[in-house]
DNA sequence: AGACACGTTGACGCTACGACAAGGTCAAAC
DNA sequence: GTTTGACCTTGTCGTAGCGTCAACGTGTCT
């Protein structure tokens, strides 16, 4: 046979064949004078094996290796691992098709599907009410969903639980208004001390004690004095990058909440 | 923020967050007077989406196309299309898993399990006894049984069943060693004509009219005269590679063998 | 002033081949 | 005798998604 007549048989193309020469799984054959190689049939079984074996997914170097020695234990074990690997693509396709399914059952098609889709369609109404703050909301809440273990995830749905409740949605739609209201406006502005209560009135004790345990995560300028480690932020920089698309008032805000819950936590 | 920043928040590297801006997956920001690139809040949340979804197997370049329009249906047909392949997937995984499990259930690790390992466990039997013949009839099987379709490999298994009876391995024994004892024996040997009629003798009466009704697979120098296509085997030359094994006893039993069930089928 | 961690662009490496290019060989057709 | 067309040869580039250098500029700390 020559190489067409070969990888013919075998199902494959000549590319194929002089492929598996050059990384040493099949033999190369002898030549005839003009420089074509001869093979016989004992090439065809040998190419069928290796087809066979590279259509599992066992890559070609392992088959090599596997095929090279005394092909009775090696090849096993490769085989074993190949079913582990197989496996675990398994499962992590079985998890894929279900974040998918997440996204397509979400209306919208923000990744960030935290858990159940609860807290997703309420920020998804609010930042359709064209609120900035609330799409912040939004966006830190699917940035932590993509970035964050699961366990992190379902801590953080557990948290958000109670702003999914019926009428929670227009009380928080009164405060976001608040906030945005507060755009442009500078830190001393009358209407910050009252909104600044009012938020931290709407927090839960569970929320409040967990921003409070770690008050080293959030940002230096946020933060009451003489809390947690003076330096820095320890974040990287980012939490910087997300204050500077806030207002002087909207920070004096956030500022007074966290200090307030610290106070109602001592 | 720095790039070096964003990806750690993101939880990728910096050589990924360059990619997707030579991609045009994510806009290049702006630049410090030094020239490092400087990310807000927003970049992180578009590059969190970006990895969200490529973790879920769409393609780099099938996401800069779903992004890059207004977002609603051209990313749902996407991810649609995406969960079709992922299912695709597990489909062809599950069908490895059966093949890895059945090429580790048959003691031999050869390829070639034929639907059930009877067929396979006997060849081995027999080669392991170390006949040549029964060899190149277990080749002949795996590499059939990498090549064809499974309807194919279906109809090759009933074919096989009359072989797998318990008292099968021993007539073939028998057999065999005979095929074997004509290694370098001339054509005109006195034990070919009665081998060929008890090799003839074996064959059930579905195989006979298998092999007669496709005369015209058969190599040409074992087809009896004036029988289908006179001029080429039209398998593209293997058979001859696979005759050049045998000694011209042996060729000339198969094409008494082939002779004589033509004459039967008549 | 040096060390060190960060940033910049550019280029090669990885898998398992497909798709060329630029030629040599052989049987058949004119 | 020559041309055609189907083969064969080696070699190189391209693919997806970055990892991993190289070679160099920047900014901060000691």
């Amino acid at each position: 046979m020559r190489i067409g007549e070969l990888a013919a048989l075998v199902g494959v193309t000549t590319r194929t064949v002089r492929h598996y020469h050059h990384l040493g799984l099949l033999p190369e054959p002898v030549r005839r004078a003009n420089g074509y190689r001869v093979y016989g049939f004992a090439d065809a079984v040998a190419l069928a094996r290796v087809r066979h074996l590279a259509e599992l997914g066992l890559s070609l170097d392992e088959l090599r290796d596997a095929l090279a020695d005394d092909e009775g234990r090696e090849l096993r074990e490769v085989l074993l691992e190949l079913d582990a690997d197989l496996a675990r693509q398994q499962e992590a396709i079985r998890i894929k098709r279900q974040r998918v399914a997440a996204l397509l059952e979400g209306a919208d098609l923000r990744p960030g599907s935290m858990g159940s889709a609860d807290m997703a369609a309420m920020l998804r109404d609010l930042s359709t009410g064209g609120s900035r703050i609330a799409d912040m909301d939004r966006d830190l809440l699917t940035l932590f969903d993509t970035v964050a273990e699961p366990e992190g995830r379902a801590r953080m749905a557990a948290l958000m639980r109670p702003f999914t409740e019926p009428d929670a949605l227009a009380r928080a739609q009164a405060l976001y208004r608040r906030l945005d209201d507060l755009a442009g406006a500078a830190s001393g502005d009358p209407r910050v001390p009252p909104l600044a209560a009012d938020l931290a009135a709407r927090f839960p004790d569970e929320m409040a004690s967990a921003i409070v345990e770690n008050l080293d995560q959030v940002p230096a300028r946020l933060r009451p004095p003489g809390s947690g480690s003076g330096t820095g932020a320890g974040d990287g920089g980012w939490t910087e990058a997300l204050l500077s698309e806030l207002s002087p008032a909207q920070i004096e805000v956030f500022r007074l909440v966290i200090e307030t819950l610290k106070d109602r936590m001592r």
